[in-house]
DNA sequence: GTAGGGTTAG
C-alpha cells in the first residue's frame, strides 16, 4: 500500500496556473533605426504562427515603442493564429492590447472574437460581443453565435438564435444549419432537429456540403439512436471526406457494432480515401472493444509507416487497445506505447492511468503515474482523471488516500462535476463506508441516474437491503428514472442477503419496465434465484435467454457448482464451449470450484492444465486456491503442500487460508499450524486464521493452545466475524445471533427448538461436542451447540412455514457440523427439505441426506 | 471571420 506523499498541486510549476501575460516584460532594447513595419507586422505573424506567444506580443510591443503602431490588420491575422493554433491566452491579451489600441474594430475582428470565446468556453464574453454588434453582424456573426451555443452546450439557446436569426430575415447558410442540427443532436431536441432537417431540404446544402451531412448523421445517431438512418443519410452524401467516413466508423463502434465499423474502414480505403489520425484512433477502438488485437496489431505497424504513432490521439487509442486486452502482458504494451509518445496531454495520462485502474490490480502503479503527471506539472488532470483515481483507491480499499486525491480534485475546480462527486461515492461503498458515501451522495452538486444507482449498489453490496430498496422507491418516484443498472444492483442486493422474495418483487417490477430481454439483467437474475438457493428459477431464466453471453454460462455454472451438482455445472462448460463461448478467468474458478465440491481430482487437474493450453488464460492465485481446497478436501495435504511449493509465485493468504480449512476437515495440526503461521506472517491481524488455528486446536482437544490464540486475539483486538443465520419470511428477513433471544417470537422458538432436538435425539442424533469451541463442561456443551444461530433460524423456519415449502437458511459463515448432522435428522423428523447457504456452497438436505454428501 | 471526427463515474 501506498503511504501518500501526493505533490501537491498548488506547489506545482505555474504553467498550472494561467499565466497573466500583461505581466510579460516589454522589451527595453530599441528596436533599429531601419527596421520597418512590414517586417515586424510580418515577424509578429510567424511568431504567432509557430505559436511563440509571448515573442509575438513582445513584437507587439516592440512595434509601439518604434512608434510604429500595429494596425487592425496586424491584430487580424495574429487572432485568427491563435485560434488556429488554439493559443486562447494569447488571443485574450491580443483582444485586451485591441480595447487599448482604441483602434475601431470591423466585423471580421468582432467575429473573430466571438469565434476565440466560443472556443476557450467563455460563452458569457461572445454573446457580450454579439450583442453589441447590432447593425453590423452578418450571416458570419451570426453563425459563429449558433455554433457558439452548440458548442458549449446551450442547446436551447442555439435553437432559439437560429429561429431568431430566420425571423429577423436572414437566410441560413451551411454553417448554421450544420451548428443548429449539432445543438438537437440529443434526445431532448431531437425532433426539433427534424424541423431544421425539413427546412435544410428546402435548400441545397445537404448536397453541397459534408459538414452538414455529418451533423444529419449525428442527428439520427445521438437523437434516436438510429444508425439505420444514419447510414442512410451517408450513403446518399454525394459528396463525402475523410471526416465524414470516420465519423461513420466512430459512430459504428461507439453504438456498439465495432465489426461493421472496421468494415466500413475497409470499404473507406478501397474507395481510395485517405485514413488520418482520428480514423486509425477510432479503428483502434474498435480493435479493442472487439478483443482483435490481431487487426490492432496491423494498424499499430500501418501507424507506425507513417508516423502518425507519435500522434497524441492515435497514441492514446493503443495506449487505450492494449490496456483493454486480455492478452497477457498487453498492459506493458499499453505502457510501452504511452511512453513513445513524444508528448502527452491529458487524454494520454488519463488513458494510461485508467488502464491500470480497470486491467486487474495496478492501482498503484496509476497512482504513481499521477503523481509524476502532477510533478511534472505540464499536464492539468480532468475529471476522467479524477474518476480513474478514484477508482484505484476504491480497489485499494484506501479511503484515506482517496479523500486525499478528492482533496486535489477540488483544488483543480473539479470536485462538482458529476462523475467525480460519484467515483467519490462509489470509492466509499467499497471501503463499506456507507456513511462517508452518503454524505457525499448528499454533497453532490447534483444527483443523477449514477449516483443514485452507486448507492443503490452500495447498500445492496453491504448487506443493506432496506435502504438499497428505499432509495428504489425515491428513484421510482421521482423523474429520474431507472435504468437496468438500478435493477441489477437490487437484484445483486437481494442474492446477497438471499432474499428471494425480494428478488422476485425486483423480477416482476423489471418486467414491467421492459427489461427482460436486457443480458445484464438476465444474469443478474440467474446469479439472484441461484444465490438465494433457486437453482431451478436461475436455469429457467438461463434456459429463456435469447442470446447469452459469457457471464451468462459463467453464472449459471457456478450457481450449479455451489449447489453441489458438479456434473451439471461440468455438462455445461462443455455444451458452452461447443457454443463457442470462449471462458474466462471467472469461468474456470466456477469450474474447478464444481470439481473441488464434488472430490473430482483427476477432472480439475485437467481443466487446470486446459485453461493456459487451450484459452491462454494464465492461472491466478484463485485458480491455485481451487486446486489447493481439491487436493485438500480430498485429504491429499502433503501434496497440497507441494503443490503449493511449486506455485509461479508466492502463496497468499487465501492460498493457505484454504489448505487450513482442508486441516480443519482432516485433523491435522501439523501442517494446520504451518498453514496459520504462513498466513499471519503476510497478515498478522487476520482475524480468520487465528479463528481458524484455534479451532484447529479446540477440535483436537488443545484448549490450551486454543485459549492462547483467543488471548493474543483479544490482546490485538481482533474481531471475529460474527456468526449469523437469517431466514426470509414473507418477504422479511429474520437475521439471528448465537444465543440470540431478542426475536419477538423467541419463547416460541425455542420451545420448538427444545421439542426438535428431543426428537432428533431419539431418531440416534447424537450432538457433537467437538464444534463447541469453548472449554466447558460436557453438559454445557450440548447447550451451547443447540443456541447456534443456524439451528435458531431452522427452529423459525419450521414454527413460521409449512409443508412442502422448503426452508432456506442463511449463514455468514461455513455451516457448522453438529448443525449440519442435526438438519440432516431433522429433515426426516419433520418431513421438511432444508437448504442451506452458507459462505462457501449450497446444502440440499432432504430425507436425511445432503446434497454436499458430507463433504465441504 | 463561421462548421465536422477520439477518454466517461455505477
Amino acid at each position: 500500500m501506498i503511504s501518500l506523499s501526493l505533490p501537491s498541486p498548488a506547489s506545482s510549476p505555474s504553467s498550472l496556473k494561467p499565466s497573466n501575460h500583461s505581466r510579460h516584460k516589454i522589451s527595453s532594447v530599441r528596436p533599429p533605426e531601419n527596421i520597418s513595419f512590414e517586417s515586424l507586422k510580418n515577424r509578429v505573424i510567424r511568431h504567432a504562427d509557430v505559436g511563440h506567444a509571448e515573442e509575438a506580443i513582445s513584437t507587439l510591443d516592440l512595434m509601439s515603442r518604434a512608434n510604429l503602431t500595429p494596425d487592425l490588420t496586424t491584430y487580424s491575422v495574429l487572432l485568427k493564429s491563435c485560434i488556429r493554433t488554439r493559443n486562447f491566452e494569447l488571443g485574450r491579451v491580443v483582444h485586451s492590447r485591441l480595447t487599448e489600441s482604441r483602434l475601431e474594430l470591423d466585423t471580421v475582428v468582432l467575429n473573430s472574437l466571438i469565434s476565440l470565446y466560443s472556443k476557450c468556453g467563455d460563452w458569457g464574453k461572445a454573446e457580450e460581443i454579439f450583442s453589441s454588434m447590432d447593425e453590423t453582424r452578418d450571416l458570419v456573426s451570426w453563425s459563429a453565435m449558433i455554433s457558439c451555443y452548440a458548442h458549449n452546450g446551450l442547446n436551447l439557446e442555439a435553437v432559439l438564435i437560429f429561429f431568431e436569426m430566420v425571423e429577423f430575415g436572414e437566410w441560413p447558410n451551411e454553417f448554421c444549419f450544420s451548428a443548429a442540427i449539432r445543438a438537437c443532436s440529443n434526445r431532448e431536441y431531437a425532433r426539433i432537429g427534424l424541423v431544421i432537417f425539413g427546412f435544410l431540404m428546402k435548400t441545397g446544402y445537404f448536397e453541397s456540403d459534408v459538414c452538414v451531412g455529418c451533423a444529419l448523421i449525428d442527428l439520427f445517431v445521438k437523437g434516436f439512436g438510429d444508425l439505420e438512418l444514419a447510414l442512410k443519410v451517408f450513403d446518399e452524401m454525394p459528396v463525402k471526406n475523410s471526416v465524414s467516413w470516420t465519423l461513420m466508423i466512430t459512430r459504428f463502434t461507439q453504438m456498439g457494432s465495432p465489426r461493421d465499423a472496421i468494415g466500413l474502414f475497409l470499404d473507406m480505403i478501397i474507395a481510395g480515401y485517405v485514413p488520418d489520425r482520428f480514423t486509425f484512433s477510432s479503428c483502434l477502438s474498435a480493435c479493442s472493444e472487439l478483443g482483435l488485437l490481431s487487426i490492432g496489431h496491423q494498424l499499430h505497424t500501418w501507424v507506425v509507416k507513417t508516423g502518425l504513432c507519435l500522434d497524441v490521439c492515435v497514441g492514446c487509442s493503443l495506449v487505450d487497445m492494449y490496456a483493454k486486452s486480455t492478452v497477457d502482458g498487453s498492459m506493458d504494451d499499453s505502457r510501452k506505447a504511452f511512453d513513445r509518445m513524444s508528448n502527452h496531454n491529458v487524454m494520454s495520462w488519463t488513458a494510461i492511468i485508467t488502464g491500470y485502474v480497470q486491467n486487474g490490480g495496478r492501482d498503484n502503479e496509476a497512482i504513481e503515474l499521477y503523481c509524476r503527471m502532477i510533478s511534472e506539472g505540464r499536464v492539468k488532470p480532468n475529471h476522467f482523471t479524477f474518476a480513474a483515481l478514484l477508482k484505484a483507491c476504491g480497489n485499494l480499499f484506501n479511503p484515506r488516500l482517496g479523500e486525499q486525491i478528492y482533496g486535489h480534485a477540488v483544488k483543480f475546480g473539479l470536485s462538482p462535476v458529476n462523475c467525480v462527486g460519484n467515483s467519490l461515492i462509489s470509492m466509499y461503498t467499497k471501503s463499506d463506508r456507507m456513511e462517508d458515501a452518503r454524505k457525499a451522495f448528499e454533497f453532490l452538486f447534483e444527483k443523477n441516474l449514477v449516483s443514485y444507482n452507486t448507492l443503490v449498489d452500495g447498500y445492496a453490496r453491504n448487506s443493506d437491503s432496506d435502504e438499497a430498496f428505499e432509495l428504489f422507491n425515491q428513484i421510482e418516484n421521482s423523474n429520474i428514472g431507472v435504468d437496468a443498472f438500478t435493477f441489477a444492483s437490487l437484484l445483486s442486493g437481494a442474492a446477497s442477503i438471499g432474499a428471494v422474495g425480494k428478488g422476485e418483487q425486483i423480477h416482476a417490477r423489471l418486467l414491467k419496465a421492459g427489461f427482460e430481454s436486457n443480458i445484464s439483467i438476465c444474469n443478474a437474475l440467474i446469479s439472484m434465484y441461484t444465490r438465494c438457493g433457486n437453482i431451478e428459477a436461475g436455469f429457467q431464466v438461463f434456459n429463456e435467454m435469447e442470446g447469452r453471453n459469457v457471464i451468462s454460462w459463467t453464472s449459471i455454472i457456478t450457481g450449479f457448482a455451489k449447489h453441489g451438482f458438479a456434473e451439471k455445472a461440468l455438462e455445461l462448460f462443455n455444451q458452452m464451449l461447443d457454443s463457442s463461448i470462449k471462458p474466462n478467468e471467472v469461468t474456470y474458478i466456477a469450474v474447478l470450484s464444481a470439481c473441488s465440491h464434488a472430490g473430482l481430482i483427476d477432472e480439475g487437474w485437467r481443466h487446470f492444465d486446459s485453461m493456459f493450453k487451450e484459452h491462454r488464460i494464465r492461472p491466478r492465485m484463485e485458480h491455485y486456491a481451487c486446486m489447493v481446497d481439491i487436493l485438500g478436501r480430498s485429504g491429499f495435504l502433503n501434496k497440497a503442500i507441494k503443490f503449493i511449493n511449486s506455485m509461479p509465485y508466492t502463496a497468499d493468504a487465501l492460498v493457505w487460508r484454504t489448505l487450513l480449512s482442508a486441516c480443519r476437515i482432516h485433523n491435522n495440526t501439523e501442517i494446520g499450524k504451518h498453514a496459520a503461521e504462513m498466513i499471519l506472517k503476510q497478515d498478522p491481524n487476520d482475524p480468520a486464521a487465528h479463528v481458524l488455528l484455534s479451532n484447529l486446536y479446540a477440535s483436537t482437544g488443545q484448549w490450551e493452545n486454543a485459549a492462547k490464540i483467543r488471548k493474543d486475539m483479544k490482546e490485538r483486538s481482533l474481531v471475529k466475524e460474527a456468526g449469523c443465520s437469517w431466514i426470509e419470511i414473507a418477504n422479511k428477513v429474520h437475521k439471528f445471533y448465537v444465543g440470540d433471544t431478542k426475536h419477538p417470537e423467541a419463547k416460541e422458538i425455542y420451545e420448538e427448538l427444545d421439542e426438535l432436538a428431543m426428537k432428533i435425539k431419539e431418531m440416534g442424533y447424537v450432538p457433537d461436542t467437538n464444534f463447541v469451541l469453548h472449554e466447558v463442561e460436557e453438559e454445557r456443551k450440548e447447550q451451547y451447540l443447540f443456541q447456534h444461530s443456524e439451528k435458531i433460524a431452522l427452529a423459525y423456519g419450521l414454527i413460521s412455514t409449512a409443508k412442502p415449502k422448503p426452508i432456506r437458511i442463511f449463514k455468514n459463515l461455513r455451516v457448522c457440523g453438529d448443525c449440519h448432522t442435526a438438519m440432516k435428522y431433522a429433515s426426516v423428523a419433520t418431513g421438511r427439505e432444508i437448504v442451506v447457504r452458507d459462505s462457501n456452497r449450497f446444502h440440499h438436505i432432504k430425507e436425511g441426506m445432503c446434497s454436499c454428501k458430507d463433504y465441504w
